[in-house]
DNA sequence: TATTTAATATGACAAATATCATATTTTTAA
DNA sequence: TTAAAAATATGATATTTGTCATATTAAATA
């Protein structure tokens, strides 16, 4: 099993608070699983009795809406940890979280977690801090959803992903979601959103090659989500 | 000056974890404040160096959006605390705070609280708690913001403030907002949202009376809000 | 109290977005 | 490989929502 001392990943979140001691005992203590595009890794009410650490890879946490249709609230990658909020809570899991493609994560139970809070005040700062600076996206998010047309919020999106999760060698975003996923970001229907990236195609802001989108005109796009 | 021993709304926030010790030494630091109606307590982007323990009365959060637009993100009463995300984030406020009615606040500084932070677990811990609820919160808003129609979210939002505020004794909601701060809670034009509420009074849903708004058949108003 | 200003209300219309239908392409799995 | 299923694309149309204009009412203040 591999050793969180060693683990560059970690260095990334709150954990990187943790002493060597304390590194150690986690390595005895924490699961490794590979996660295929697709799976679930869990779901909206379920009791997850621990938090993941995301070693490698993208997931969407989703929830439903009273409407049956999923909702994508945000995307977590490599160096963050899931489950958070549910933990302190002490409450189920609100959101669902399901690859986008392959992962590997690492699984620390409860127990373990909560001794750091009580021993560790860095630890505790941290995962503040980060739990502070989901509740500030939030809010952004929340105000955009509010009063930007799903064009801006589109055009929005496209940069978001591109900043956040870069591109690959041929310049496309390396997140691939599908029109649907997209759509449920931005928060509108499948067709509006193909609509709108046929739009933007034909505008020469960006390039559609099946799933494969490649952002043209970034400083226009920026125009466009205001 | 007022003895935060002795101060009930104390037991209804973060600081009930405090000890007498911890309560005497707060009661010397911080300065109790009078906040007329539609006074600004701190505006977004503000350096506001410590919190807000509100005594009495309610506020409004709100967030300009790009398009000049104010967003109300939260509505906060008695016995809540304002200003943590930021002074825990260390970074200016994100959101604007501003009295819907007179209010009695107190304010902590920083210094003061950042020492509970390292000595008084239980007061991490509680804060902790708020700010995940907070969150959650703000996940349930976004998907409503993101896939539930004006009408939805106009029902939804009366109930909210029946259940949260309560109601005068003439039935009308005790929060009175105004039809453009009704409609900067759900997101919408204020024409809109004042179309709504006529629509709601002719079908019985509620009753109008200048600024007040009594729920009259609120199994409906459920049935709209889904 | 009179005057001004702001808030509420409503109509007419325009724009944005959703829905339904259907074709085409891509992916999956038999 | 081929048949079936799913995803993407696009047109036609309906619905929702926003915008502008203007009237009416309520509130603020000189």
């Amino acid at each position: 099993m591999s050793k969180c001392e060693q683990c560059i990943v970690r260095e990334f979140s709150s954990l990187k608070a943790l002493t060597k001691d304390e590194l150690i005992k986690l390595s005895d203590c924490k699961t490794s699983h590979i996660i295929k595009k697709g799976d679930v890794i869990f779901e909206e009410g379920e009791n997850v009795n621990g938090i993941y650490c995301i070693k490698d890879g993208i997931c969407k946490l989703t929830k439903l809406s009273a409407n049956g249709k999923d909702h994508i609230v945000k995307l977590v990658t490599k160096g963050e940890l899931l489950g958070q909020r549910s933990m302190i809570s002490d409450e189920p899991v609100n959101l669902s979280a399901v690859a986008l493609e392959d992962m590997q994560v690492c699984f620390i139970p409860k127990s373990e977690v909560m001794g750091y809070f009580d021993k560790n005040n860095q630890f505790s700062m941290n995962v503040m801090k980060t739990i502070c600076g989901d509740l500030k996206e939030a809010d952004d998010h929340m105000v955009n959803l509010a009063q930007k047309t799903v064009k801006e919020r589109l055009a929005e999106t496209l940069l978001y992903l591109n900043d956040t999760f870069g591109k690959n060698e041929d310049n496309s975003l390396k997140v691939q979601l599908s029109r649907d996923e997209l759509a449920s970001i931005i928060g509108t229907a499948t067709e509006s959103c193909i609509r709108l990236l046929s739009d933007f195609n034909k505008l020469g802001l960006i390039e559609l090659n099946g799933k494969k989108i490649v952002l043209k005109d970034i400083t226009a796009l920026k125009k466009l989500a205001d």
